[in-house]
RNA sequence: CGGGGCAUGGCGCAGUCUGGUAGCGCAUCUGCUUUGGGAGCAGAGGGUCGGCGGUUCGAAUCCGUCUGCCCCGACCA
């Protein structure tokens, strides 16, 4: 492609609605622009990096057996009541009428449609299992659409639906996919990892969520390499500590705290650390009785976790300032364990803690040296919180790390859930017919784009893996207008290059050698020949790696051949 | 949806408080010079100042209202 017929608009600027650096590099390249709130167009730059990592993974779901398919982006709203999400979906599902003032949905996923293709064609244990899959936009109306193209309205997402007559069967094809996934996101040159998750609201037994792992992540990932676990801090168990509670050795003392309501607050007023002090949260129950969660004052409530507690209303929801006066009589800073009028649940850190600091439920006091078992009864404890960098490893190899990381990828194992509310069954080998069990396994695709970004870019802009680049070479042709030389050498290298079967860019435009640098690193592309008067008195240009800056002179001659060699 | 902010040529911004004939940088076009890391000079084009209403002799500026966008919280590929 030849830079001087592609209409690039690139700027020095950064635009001032683009938050993270993958999407003010990616308007900043050119490679995207933006229509509406979390609605783009992709640029023909763009469009070739999505194009290849369509293409990544389309060829690992094929070698994976699944079979390539294409449902409609719009789906009528029979399916959607009939499985019941048609109500529960809510404001996400964006809705619309054809003339006849039939309901419709733009698509936000397919378990639906899938499920209706499943139930007409497969009738019988033989044909399973079958793994469908597709690559398509899907339209979900975010609160919040942001960061571009990783969390638009409209995406590209590759979902697949697989279908079994028994959960081993199942569990076979998550693990090809689960196998499938790591295959993709290595050709792709992504530093990833696997982790336990939360199913979420589409249900079933186990989940797998791939993220790739980068510091503006929204999620947060807890792992240890000992023993390969991984798990999103959200599931990620916190292991109670092995150490035997230390016996108190303070006496309790109510002490004046005016004013002093936070953690941060008490710990600085009091001279202590955030862990010496007991947190107390105060959320609805279960028939609106008020619960008191106590947590450590260095860690935070998971609100998974919580939920898990048969006495905890769901969804996880803190008592209001009033709730909380009116049940214990003083505000929810003051708040403390001891001779507490409401059922109180102990996190196993906290429970193991002696001497704290905590609420004396009596406004502007706290207490120090509270203990268990002496000031307060021996507390039911549960895990409440977040799993820390240090804590043990729940496999037991050592303590873990967090890292921060961008979901790209999901997989569930969904059993019957929609196989029932649609009537999708089989006749098994004995003729009775059988729910089928289904799988489903959905890869943010645009959104790998933006996540490739995150994890690979430097002050001039973005550095891609190979695998997703969206040329291999650009050739930076300097005054191609002013030297013959300069021209031919470049048409020249731009065919051999191509005819050994490269992606090539040339940047033949008529400007300044400063702007076609600095476009070149913009862009990303991770080889850059330049082609100058200067070298090629003596038959040379100038070779330079994208992501280590390495520059070396090459013969003209030679470079066909060194990136044949490159390729190996 | 709750909280905060913004809206002025394609992009980034000033001007708004204190009403008085819309400006800067980048980009674009022309010419000359320049040409190995975002050139210089000279000139040019391009804006109903988000929409609607109001106040005023006069509104980008004050008031009201609507819309769009961005950021922070609960969901998700």
């Amino acid at each position: 492609m030849r830079l001087s017929r592609l209409p690039l608009n690139t700027f020095k600027e950064i635009p001032a609605e683009a938050e993270v650096v993958s999407h003010q590099l990616m308007l900043r390249a050119g490679l995207l622009r933006r229509l509406a709130s979390g609605l783009f167009t992709w640029m023909p730059l763009g469009l070739r990096v999505l194009r290849k990592v369509e293409q990544v993974v389309r060829e690992e779901m094929d070698r994976a057996g699944a079979f390539e398919l294409l449902m409609p982006a719009v789906q009528p709203a029979e399916l959607w009541q009939e499985s019941g999400r048609w109500e529960i979906y809510g404001d996400l599902l964006l809705r619309m009428q054809d003339r006849h003032q039939r309901d419709f949905c733009f698509g936000p996923t397919h378990e639906e449609v899938i499920t209706d293709i499943a139930r007409r064609e497969l009738k019988s244990y033989k044909q399973l299992p079958v793994n469908y899959y597709q690559i398509q936009t899907k339209f979900r109306d975010e609160i919040r659409p942001r960061f571009g193209v990783m969390r638009a309205r409209e995406f590209v997402m590759k979902d697949a639906y697989s279908f079994h007559l028994d959960q081993a069967s199942l569990e076979d094809t998550y693990a090809a996919m689960a196998d499938a996934y790591a295959r993709i996101f290595t050709r792709l040159g992504l530093r990833f990892r696997a982790v336990d998750a939360d199913s979420g609201e589409i249900g079933g037994a186990r989940s797998q969520e791939f993220h790739v792992l980068a510091e503006s992540g929204e999620d947060a990932i807890a792992y240890c390499d000992a023993d390969h676990f991984a798990a999103n801090v959200e599931l990620a168990p916190a292991m109670p500590p092995t150490e035997p509670r230390p016996d108190a050795s303070a006496p309790l003392k109510a002490v004046d705290t005016p004013g002093v309501h936070s953690i941060e607050d008490v710990a600085r007023f009091l001279k202590v650390k955030a862990q010496q002090c007991l947190k107390t949260l105060v959320v609805l129950g279960r028939d609106d009785q008020l619960l008191a969660l106590v947590l450590r004052g260095d860690h935070e409530l998971n609100t998974l976790k919580a939920e898990q507690l048969p006495e905890v209303q769901k969804p996880l929801t803190l008592a209001s300032p009033e709730q909380v006066m009116a049940a214990v009589g003083c505000a929810p800073g003051s708040i403390g364990p001891k001779d507490l009028a409401i059922a109180v649940i102990v996190d196993h850190s906290a429970a193991a803690a002696a001497d704290m600091v905590c609420g004396a439920n009596t406004a502007d006091q706290h207490f120090t040296g509270f203990n268990w078992g002496r000031d307060a009864a021996e507390p039911r404890v549960a895990d409440l919180r977040d799993i820390v960098a240090g804590d043990p490893s729940p496999a037991g190899g050592g303590p873990v790390n967090i890292a921060r990381g961008i979901e790209v990828g999901h997989i569930f194992q969904l059993g019957d859930k929609y196989s029932r509310s649609l009537q999708a069954a089989v006749l098994d080998q004995n003729g009775k017919e059988v729910a089928m069990t289904m799988g489903c396994y959905g890869i943010g695709v645009s959104r790998i784009v933006a996540a490739a970004i995150e994890q690979n870019n430097d002050d001039d802009g973005i550095i891609w893996p190979e695998p997703m680049c969206p040329f291999h070479v650009i050739i930076v042709s300097l005054n191609p207008k002013k030297s013959e030389s300069v021209t031919e050498a470049t048409d020249r290298l731009y065919e051999d290059l191509q005819a050994v079967g490269l992606e090539v860019l040339v940047d033949d435009r008529d400007a300044r050698p400063g702007v076609k640098f600095a476009d070149a690193d913009l862009l990303g592309i991770p080889h850059r020949v330049t082609i100058g008067e200067r070298g090629l008195k003596s038959d040379q240009v100038e070779y330079r790696e994208r992501r280590s800056g390495k520059e070396t002179t090459l013969a003209l001659d030679a470079v066909t051949a060194f990136f044949r060699d490159r390729q190996g």
